[in-house]
DNA sequence: AAGTGGTCTAGACCACCGA
DNA sequence: CGGTGGTCTAGACCACTTA
């Protein structure tokens, strides 16, 4: 599979055309102009955290009536981009947070959060695997954090993370030590790389010798993994990660309709 | 956890209460129509796969604007109660399909779906589980289905179902034999109880020697066990039930946000 | 009080569907 | 063609937040 153009959105945005005027070009008004205001937050015009204008004034300034620039907007809420406070204004969402691995894993829920901590930073080839997920040439230089998870001293979660080098130079040269346990926040100070949504795959596996053994594990324990593929604001693939860690804490709650 | 009364909706509902009369009762107008709709087709009034009203004839009955009556109806589409479709109208979902819990399983998202087949029907009292689950006493009497699916003759999962007899004493005279692949459908025929959604919790377990031997694995063997409640349209639980897979065969996605 | 989003109205026209 | 939902307008008033 090749997620790296998922929720990918071209810049279609022209604020002076008018109901009538031509073809539609197959989209609704409120969904061009959600296209536009999605490019416009990604290119970072609207930075995360900050408040967009009001809907009073986009309407204006994109010439359209409240009710259509409300639809706009309410499609970027379901989207995930940005959130409204009733009273406040509407703002640009900042990346996702932290916690997020914690869904999949029962002492995730309650309790204080594990600390995570580098334990390795290298430079390497992207390998077929994450090439393939970030789009990337197989041989292409990315850069590989290993990093564990623990409380309380004990290890709970492993986790190999490849970050294409091109967009991440910056970090290429910093001590394992030097990388805080929140890394998403990190990628944005640091790189000005937002980690807006992600996909999680859950598998079965058993760990291997050296993994089992960094995780106090023996060889061969039932473990699950997480792969997970991050997309920035512009919906480019920005990160693969491989998260290991024993299958007796895993645990997950799904809706089904 | 006790889900008895999750989603549970009141019939909130007078639909002669013009904007300005009395208290708004803490809801938008919108919200308390859309509540009546809830209730109208939990009680049958609107029979699953039938059509709605129109939302002009909707929005007539209920004395209030076209936009009034859309935003309630698109609520009922984000609960997942009903779609509407283009130039023909909008429609009462039927209960959630089969597939539903090849979710969990590699093998449920190509080829053909495994053969679901009751192997024991025993009329038992519920026990702790089961009865915190379902909102029942502990020695309330449930209809206990064990069910196997397979594939090519091989067992791939084993299912322990629990029903409150209360609602579906016909199913209890019932032989193994008599009941189809599709439970869900057989429930709304039969006992007209019709499955609008259920909660799937996913943990790790290892096969008790029972279990194992039912799906041809060693005792031991690593299990994902997959405790699905599902509830009905007014948002009671009517089912419980507990299925375990090879642990190999898991698979999950999740998107992050 | 001023500014924000949330709700609501009473229309209009368009796009899709089926007889 | 008539009926359906989808989009859009140009207002109004309400509820929440902040100063």
């Amino acid at each position: 599979m090749d997620y790296s153009a998922v929720d990918a959105f071209p810049a279609i945005h022209d604020p002076a055309t008018a109901p009538g005027d031509g073809p539609p070009a197959g989209q609704a008004r409120w969904a061009s102009i959600a296209a536009s205001l999605r490019s416009r937050i990604a290119t970072g015009e609207f930075p995360a955290g900050d408040p967009l204008p009001s809907e009073a004034a986009l309407a204006s300034a994109y010439g359209v009536a409240l009710g259509t620039m409300r639809a706009a907007l309410q499609s970027l809420v379901q989207a995930g981009l940005i959130e409204r406070r009733h009273g406040k204004g509407t703002f640009v969402r900042s990346g996702i947070g932290s916690g997020s691995l914690s869904r999949f894993f029962r002492w995730g829920a309650s309790g204080e959060l594990p600390d995570a901590r580098v334990v390795s930073v290298k430079e390497v080839a992207a390998g077929v695997e994450a090439a393939r997920a970030l789009g990337l040439g197989v041989h292409a230089p990315v850069l590989r954090l290993v990093r564990l998870r623990t409380r309380a001293g004990r290890p709970l979660l492993h986790e190999r993370i490849c970050l294409p080098l091109e967009r991440f130079a910056r970090l290429a040269t910093l001590a394992p030590g030097e990388f805080p346990p929140l890394l998403y926040p990190f990628y944005a100070r640091r790189c000005g790389v937002t980690v807006h949504r992600a996909l999680d795959d859950l598998a079965f596996e058993r760990l291997a010798p050296r993994i089992a053994q960094s995780l106090e594990l023996p060889a061969g324990h039932p473990a699950i993994r997480v792969t997970r593929l991050a997309f920035d604001l512009a919906g480019r693939a920005v990160e693969h990660r491989i998260t290991l860690g024993n299958a007796e804490d895993v645990h997950d709650r799904a809706e089904v309709r």
